[in-house]
DNA sequence: CTAAAATATATGAAAATCCATATATTCATA
DNA sequence: TATGAATATATGGATTTTCATATATTTTAG
């Protein structure tokens, strides 16, 4: 993975929402993600498609449900940028409206 | 500056070895990166203009010279992403052959 | 000193490409 | 059959690039 490429994934918030809420939060499913980001599934679902072809996420089905989480062999500059986010203060507002929506249904 | 704008910045390849270059050479002329990255002149203005309007760049012209480099006030996240693929493995081929070009001239 | 030429950078306009979204549909599982 | 997820298609819009040219500055010729 070339580093503009991966810098294109965070490019869209969408996206950006889709990978804090996995980074903090864990695996979750579909579902849930289309719920806490208040988007249709088509839309959640082709962003997650995205973030699964460059090998940032992973997939996994459990029954009827598909979990997506953070693929485990990611590079380490990677993961660096995705928990330094995680951890400053450049996170606007609607990151934690997103968080929120989830821990009422999880 | 919020993030997903920020990224974007970083999602296009010129932009990024616009960005590499002067994290690790410092201030450079619009003629100077021209020459080390191979493309057109008005391309690198447009790019250069771009990282100068969302404030990771700022400007200062020298005589006939403009000179960009990065601002002394972005946010600290921002730096640390930089900083962060300044020093990584993550930068291949192509950006070192820039630094070997622009270093032959200056 | 002045006018013309050369150099450095920016920009308007057009073309080409790429991207995100919506709707409808299909596929997979229970 | 009902639910959850993926995909096909169409479309609007944004982005990138190029070409030609404009602007600003410096150098050179007279």
């Amino acid at each position: 993975m070339q580093p503009h490429q991966f810098f294109k994934l965070l490019s869209d918030e969408t996206r950006l929402r889709c990978l804090l809420l996995i980074a903090r939060h864990g695996p979750q499913r579909v579902s849930d993600i289309t719920h806490a980001l208040q988007e249709s599934q088509p839309k959640i679902s082709r962003h997650l498609a995205q973030l699964r072809a460059l090998g940032v996420f992973k997939d996994e089905r459990q029954g009827q449900w598909v979990f997506y989480s953070i693929a485990n062999n990611i590079p380490g500059w990677c993961r660096k940028v995705i928990e330094g986010m995680a951890v400053s203060n450049c996170l606007q507002e609607t990151y934690q409206v997103d968080r929120n929506r989830l821990m009422e249904i999880i």
